[in-house]
DNA sequence: TTCTACTCACGAACACCGTTCGCGTCAAGT
DNA sequence: ACTTGACGCGAACGGTGTTCGTGAGTAGAA
C-alpha cells in the first residue's frame, strides 16, 4: 500500500473522484435536460453544465463533440415524448392536426428548443426521423402522393418550429413584461402619431394579438393549411 | 486662430478627429448594412462595425441604445424596400402569395436579417408595421373578416420569417458543404442500418428534398394556405 | 484672447461564451 | 513495485455585448 498523502496536502479534489468514469454523454444530456425544463435553452451552456456536474467545461468534450452536438442530442429528447399514432385514412385531417400539437407541446416542454431545430438545416436524429415519417404516413394515408406529403410535411415541420419557438417566448422568460409593455405603449403612440387612417386595420385588430390568443391562432392556421390539403385530394 | 499642434507631438489621432460629429445613427446603419449583405447576420457585431468605421465599440453606443436596437434598425431598412400593392378584390389571393414573396426576397438579400425578426417578439418598426398592415388590406379585400384577417397574417408573417430564415442558410455559408455531404451520408447510413421498412416514405422522398425545390416548397405552402382561407370566405 | 464647460470619442476592462492544449493524477497491467 | 496509458480538467485563446472613466476638442462666456 502506498503512502497515504500527507495530511497538510488538500485530498486530491474536494469531490470523490470516483473508480473510473463518473461522467458519460447520457449524464450529460440529463443534466443539460434539467437546466433546459428549468431556465431555457439560454442557460445551457457547457460552462453551466460542467458547473452542474462539478467539473470544468473541457471535461465534456470527451463525450460530446462541440456544443452543436450537444444541442441536437437535447432536441432529440424533447422529441423523443412525442407519440406515433397509426395511420388512419377516415380521419387524417384530424391526426395531423393532433400530430403537430404533440410535437408543439414536447418542444416548449422545453423552452426554447425549438431554436436548435431551426439551426440544424436538416434533422438527422433518430427521433426527428421518426417524426417526418410519421407525418408522411399520415399525409399519405389522407391521399396525397409522395411529393405532395413531402412538401406538405416540411411546410408543417416549419411551421411547427416557428410556432414553438415565438410559444416558448411569450410564455418565459425571454422578454420581461417591463419592455413588453413598454414596448406596446411605443407601438401605440407610433400609431396614433402618423394620420389616424394610417393603419386603420392594425389598429383594431391590435387586441386579437396577445399571448391568451396564441392557441387560436394554431388552430387557425392548422384548419386553413390542412383545408388546403384537403382540397387538393378531392381534386 | 490657435497654435497648430507641436510637429513632434504626433497629430491627435491617426485618422482626422473631424469638427463635430463624425457618427451618425445613420451611418452606423449603413455601415452594418454592408456588412450584412456581404458577409451574413453573423457577421454584424458592435466590434466589426466599430471596426470599419475605424473606432472602438464603445463609440456606437451613443447612437444606438444595444445590438438589438441595431438589429431591429436593419431588418426595417431591409423591409423598405418591399412594396405596398393596392389591394385588388378580383385578385387577392394572387397578391398575398405575391406580397410574402416580396418579403421573403427582401429579407433573403440580407442573409440572416430574419433571425431579427424572430428574436423579436413584436416588431414596431415602422416597415414592420407597415407591412402588416399590408397584409390586413389585402386579406380584408378577399373577404375575410378582422379575426381571421389578423389570424391569417399571423401564420403568413411566421412562415415568411421561417422560410426567409432557412433560405438564408441554405444559400448562404451557415453551413459549409463539407459538413453538409457528411452529414447526408451519416443520415442514410443510419435509415439503412435500420429494418428497411422503418422508414419507407422518408427513404423515397429524400430527393425532393434540396435546396433546388426550395422555391417549389414554398409554392406548395402558399397554394394549399391561400386555398384554405379561400374555402373559408366562399363558405 | 483666455478660460471654462460641455459634448463626443473611445481605450480598457468585465463577464460571459465555445473550444483547445497539455499537464497531473489515478488505476490497471505487467 | 513499476510502468503505462487513459481520463479529468485548469488555464488560456479569441470571440461576444456592454460599461466606466478619461481625455480631447469645440463653443461660448468673460
Amino acid at each position: 500500500m502506498t503512502a497515504p498523502p500527507p495530511p497538510w496536502r488538500r485530498t486530491p479534489s474536494p469531490r470523490r473522484r470516483a473508480a473510473k468514469q463518473m461522467l458519460s454523454q447520457e449524464l450529460i444530456v440529463k443534466t443539460a435536460l434539467e437546466i433546459l425544463a428549468a431556465e431555457g435553452i439560454d442557460a445551457v451552456s457547457m460552462r453551466r453544465v460542467a458547473q452542474q456536474l462539478e467539473t470544468g467545461p473541457a471535461s465534456l468534450y470527451a463525450y460530446v463533440a462541440n456544443k452543436e452536438e450537444l444541442d441536437e442530442l437535447l432536441l432529440d429528447a424533447a422529441l423523443s415524448e412525442v407519440p406515433c399514432p397509426e395511420p388512419n385514412p377516415q380521419r387524417w385531417t384530424e391526426q395531423v392536426k393532433e400530430q403537430v400539437r404533440h410535437q408543439i407541446r414536447a418542444m416548449v416542454a422545453y423552452p426554447g428548443i425549438a431554436k436548435v431545430a431551426w439551426q440544424t438545416p436538416i434533422p438527422v436524429t433518430p427521433n426527428s426521423l421518426r417524426q417526418g415519417e410519421v407525418m408522411l404516413q399520415l399525409l399519405r394515408a389522407g391521399g396525397l402522393d409522395l411529393q405532395q406529403a413531402m412538401f406538405a410535411s416540411d411546410a408543417l415541420s416549419t411551421y411547427t418550429k416557428a410556432f414553438a419557438y415565438e410559444a416558448s417566448g411569450w410564455t418565459f422568460g425571454d422578454y420581461d413584461p417591463e419592455k413588453m409593455s413598454e414596448r406596446e405603449r411605443q407601438m401605440a403612440d407610433y400609431m396614433r402619431s402618423l394620420p389616424a387612417s394610417a393603419f386603420p386595420n392594425l389598429l383594431q385588430a391590435g387586441e386579437f394579438f396577445n399571448a391568451d390568443t396564441s392557441q387560436a391562432r394554431l388552430e387557425f392556421a392548422l384548419e386553413a393549411f390542412v383545408a388546403g390539403l384537403a382540397a387538393m385530394v378531392r381534386k
